[in-house]
DNA sequence: GGATCCTTCTTCTTCTTC
């Protein structure tokens, strides 16, 4: 088989270059292209060139073969992870337990006084590691090998653009910003709960780090109203999880859970989020269950704010599309559970 | 005071033709 990269220009001659299979060869991968349609190949003369053309193709102007490409890419990036065959990938899992979204023993009760300080139910944990998994630990135990891939391909290019120290203090850096960002979105929006003048914290100064991305939940921030809790703990004491929400408020008059997000890279699409929208389903789930709040959630949403003050990206998630996400997060839980549980008799064996 | 926990982010691209 011969694989037609690209075509360069040498002189006034047209010259295919081929990988290294088509030197020595020309004829042949003339023939082919001749079958179908007349080329300027063709009134190359072969045997007065092939030197020529011998000449460029052994030159370093072009080495890459598909061998050393694949190499190289191995060297970089770590040995290829195959993609799923489409049969697999079209079937459709479904969690072994497919858990209800909403607890059905508690009303939906949304209309109950709204006013005064949103709750904030802080994490109340043992000295040690609690026997229950977090919703952020349970998500990234359970990362597709596709998506370790990506990430850590992408760590590998940032390395070697920073070095390693420069690669600590950067993400150091986003994760400053991030904490940054959302206890001034908290503290504007208790301020704003608790204040009769609205009007006076939208003009607030704030730390220079996160004015752009204040600017750009602007707008969001004008239609969020309501607000009843921010960074609160929800516990799914049935499927045996936890984890701290940004936020239940109403936004455009809908009750949501909402998780504020900062990213350098825009992101118009929820497709963009990757697990956001699985995290934001897990809390709701977990809020629904959770006797310490006596409301539920049906929809969520996810606010991507941005540095340069651009406006943030609002992705609404429906309830039709959270129980989607749900049932994603109960496949995740399933195979944390599972995973856990091999690890676990594992290391009993080992240990006896 | 030290250790631990929950978060905070990071991925989905690369060349052919006008």
């Amino acid at each position: 088989m011969f694989i037609l990269k690209r075509v360069g220009c040498v002189g006034s001659i047209m010259v295919p270059q081929c990988t290294s299979l088509f030197v020595g060869n020309f004829s042949a991968c003339h023939c082919l292209s001749s079958t179908k349609r007349h080329s300027p190949y063709s009134s190359v003369d072969i045997e007065r060139y092939s030197s020529l053309v011998k000449a460029v193709m052994s030159s370093k102007v072009s080495s890459q073969t598909p061998e050393n490409l694949q190499e190289e890419d191995e060297h970089i990036y770590g040995p290829v992870v195959k993609a799923q065959n489409p049969s697999s990938r079209s079937e459709v899992r479904v969690p072994k337990n497919l858990h209800p979204f909403l607890n059905c023993e508690e009303t939906v009760e949304t209309e109950e006084a709204e006013s005064g300080p949103p709750a904030r139910i802080l994490l109340n944990r043992g000295k040690y590691r609690s026997p229950v998994p977090s919703v952020t630990r349970i998500l990234q135990q359970t990362l597709s090998r596709e998506q370790i891939f990506y990430l850590e391909r992408w760590k590998r290019k940032m390395i070697a653009q920073l070095g390693e120290e420069g690669f600590q203090e950067y993400s150091q850096n986003l994760f400053r910003q991030g904490k940054l960002f959302h206890s001034t979105v908290e503290d504007t929006l208790i301020s704003d709960a608790t204040s009769m003048d609205k009007e006076s914290s939208e003009k607030a100064e704030y730390q220079p780090d996160v004015q752009g991305y204040m600017e750009s939940i602007s707008h969001v921030l004008a239609d969020v109203s309501a607000v009843r809790a921010t960074e609160s703990t929800v516990q799914h004491a049935e499927l045996n999880y936890l984890g701290i929400m940004d936020c239940v408020a109403r936004y455009r008059g809908v009750l949501c859970l909402i998780d504020w997000k900062t990213s350098e890279k825009p992101k118009p699409f929820l497709s963009n989020t990757f697990d956001n929208p699985i995290q934001v389903a897990a809390y709701a789930g977990a809020l629904n269950s959770d006797g310490n709040y006596k409301y539920q959630v049906e929809n969520g949403l996810i606010i991507v704010a941005y540095k340069d003050g651009s406006p943030a990206h609002a992705h609404q998630l429906s309830s039709e599309l959270m129980l989607k996400y749900w049932s994603t997060w109960l496949l995740r839980l399933e195979n944390f559970t599972e995973q856990s549980t091999s690890q676990a008799s594992s290391s009993f064996v080992e240990k006896r």
